[in-house]
DNA sequence: TTATAATAAATAGTATAAAATTTATTTATC
DNA sequence: GATAAATAAATTTTATACTATTTATTATAA
């Protein structure tokens, strides 16, 4: 063990903080294919309709936000989302620039069907409450850093 | 506020730890990229190249175990590092249903260039060892509950 | 007020990812 | 030894994502 392995140490995946968030999100949304597959919705579709749930109305602009998704992403998504009957797509008569969001009847009646999913994640994560608000703020502070 | 406020409390996107983490993992990532530029690879390509830095030689599949990615993702990735002269890959002749991928000269080089990256990735997450270590270890936890 | 700048979506191009299928090869069983 | 089962990659299909560019619209400045 020389000073030529040291030199490298920091170039190992297992001394890697991001690999382990880049494949706990992968997996993690892994998990959730079978409970999104019974809705119908993919992941980013269902974290869209998470915002229209509680918003009911949003523009692109604001949902990229909410998102960290860029109209680049969105537009796919919201044209599938739109072609299901869960959300409309109109132009703001006030600012035509602007693409309104707004959930439609079906789009509400979905969020029934989906109300058994977080807990159904929670209990295939496994954290306790401490340990899952520990994570919860440590990435809310990395984002907060890195942004 | 009545019961049908709280009913919902569960999907709504600030209440989720799956989101925050895919968040901050697509973050770090993009922070990553002008560093990744530099050496001409993508994140995909540069936790590829860790595992041949550390392993020099690897079939598709157990890299495909160190990284959590099947082959359907592999196979272009390792195709596009063969195309940049950094990896070989060459069928088993003890088992010609492996591809045996090594790393070459160059791809040896190349890891002189990415000394700076986990400093500079490290500066702007902002954690301390402390922070760092606990996010580690509930990562890890994670992933081993889940799978 | 007309050219310029800014803004918001959409689009194009490249690279992941996951799931399912296919092909090639090897192993196991009869 | 032929057939079935298992294994490993590659391929196909669908859906993200990011960057950069384009288009349409609105706001601003000379």
């Amino acid at each position: 063990m020389g000073n030529n392995d040291e030199k490298y140490e920091s170039l190992k995946l297992g001394n890697q903080l991001c690999f382990p968030l880049y494949a706990c999100s992968k997996e993690i949304i892994r998990k959730y294919k079978p409970y999104l597959d019974d809705i119908d919705l993919t992941y980013t579709q269902y974290i869209t309709m998470m915002v229209l749930w509680e918003k009911k109305t949003v523009n692109v602009k604001s949902l990229g936000e909410c998102l960290y998704l860029d109209s680049g992403t969105l537009t796919p998504v919201l044209k599938k989302l739109e072609s299901k009957g869960y959300i409309s797509r109109v132009r703001s008569s006030e600012d035509e620039r602007n693409l309104v969001v707004s959930i439609t009847k079906e789009g509400e009646e979905l969020k029934d069907k989906a109300l058994n999913i977080p807990s159904a994640m929670g209990s295939c994560v496994k954290l306790t409450a401490e340990e899952a608000k520990v994570l919860y703020n440590l990435l809310y502070k990395i984002i907060g850093n890195v942004r």
